[in-house]
DNA sequence: AGTGTATCCTGCAGGC
DNA sequence: TGCCTGCAGGATACAC
């Protein structure tokens, strides 16, 4: 999906534009999309405020007044688009539209609807944020944290990073890449990383995750930014979706594996396997 | 605790 | 060209 620098490039455009919007009109294409019944939905939007745009993990926040809070998540292949000049042109697989006042009109648009659109009240909302793991980027996740967080696993460190229990916000795109940069092997149990290996690997990540989002997001097919643009950071992948073309620090052949039903990318010789 | 499998969906690339 | 299979940025529930 939309991993975190894909919603943060997504935040970044509507947080200094929507705050102050009212929700005029709820249109819902697609009712699976929602939490709950249109009607609930539609009658609990209308007419709130937008007060704030933020993010939690790859969770798109939107704050109301009322006060409530829309946790938009993206699933695959979501996509959050204002249309700010009022077209009215909709977007392919339109899912949800908020008109908005004085102007402007949200959609959320989704292929394979994996996403959700969810309504809270802001302790319920809290509490759901609770169950989530540390903001990779925050700064209370220090390498002694991390690595403490580490130690009581024994999941390959790749199943671990997706564990948005764990750490919140990382798939496994930059997953794939923060171990290539630290040199590490997917499979690696997370409870055997030395200190060292740790500290890297969260610099690692963190490194990966600034990086994607200054190029507005990773797009490979359905990614786009609020405005419709295509995230450059694509064209920066070391391992991810590049089995068969050489490394590029070493050359050798990066090699797909399999680890928990889902693709692992790596090169064997700079990530090399510890028993 | 962790894995494999299935599920929710659609689109697309590749093999035949 | 057309059909089929596998695969895809995610999350969750289940059995083992």
């Amino acid at each position: 999906m939309p991993e975190l620098p894909e919603v943060e490039t997504i935040v970044r455009q509507l947080a200094p534009v929507l705050p102050g919007r009212r929700i005029r009109s709820v249109v819902v294409a697609r009712p699976d999309l929602l939490g709950e019944s249109p009607r609930s939905f539609r009658a609990a939007l209308r007419g709130s405020t937008i007060l704030e745009v933020g993010r939690r993990a790859k969770i798109l926040v939107l704050s109301l007044s009322g006060p409530q809070v829309l946790a938009v998540g993206l699933g695959m292949t979501g996509r959050v688009l204002l249309d700010d000049s009022d077209s009215g042109e909709l977007p392919p697989y339109r899912g949800v539209s908020f008109t908005l006042e004085p102007s402007g009109i949200l959609h959320y648009a989704d292929a394979r609807r994996f996403g959700r659109l969810r309504r809270y009240s802001p302790s319920a909302w809290e509490e759901a944020s609770a169950r989530l793991g540390p903001e990779p980027l925050g700064r209370g996740l220090t390498p002694a944290a991390f690595l403490e967080r580490l130690s009581r696993s024994r999941a390959p460190i790749r199943s671990w990073l997706l564990d948005q229990s764990r750490v919140a916000g990382v798939g496994n795109i930059y997953a794939n890449e923060a171990l290539f940069r630290a040199r590490i092997h997917p499979a690696q149990a997370a409870g055997a990383l030395t200190a060292s290996q740790a500290a890297q690997l969260l610099a690692s990540l963190r490194a990966v995750l600034r990086e994607a989002i200054r190029a507005q997001g990773t797009t490979l097919r359905d990614y786009r930014t609020a405005r419709g643009g295509r995230g450059g950071f694509s064209f920066s992948l070391r391992v991810y979706g590049r089995e068969g073309s050489p490394c590029p620090a070493c050359k050798t052949t990066v090699r797909r594996i399999v680890l928990s039903n889902r693709s692992a990318f790596l090169c064997p010789r700079c990530q090399a396997e510890v028993p």
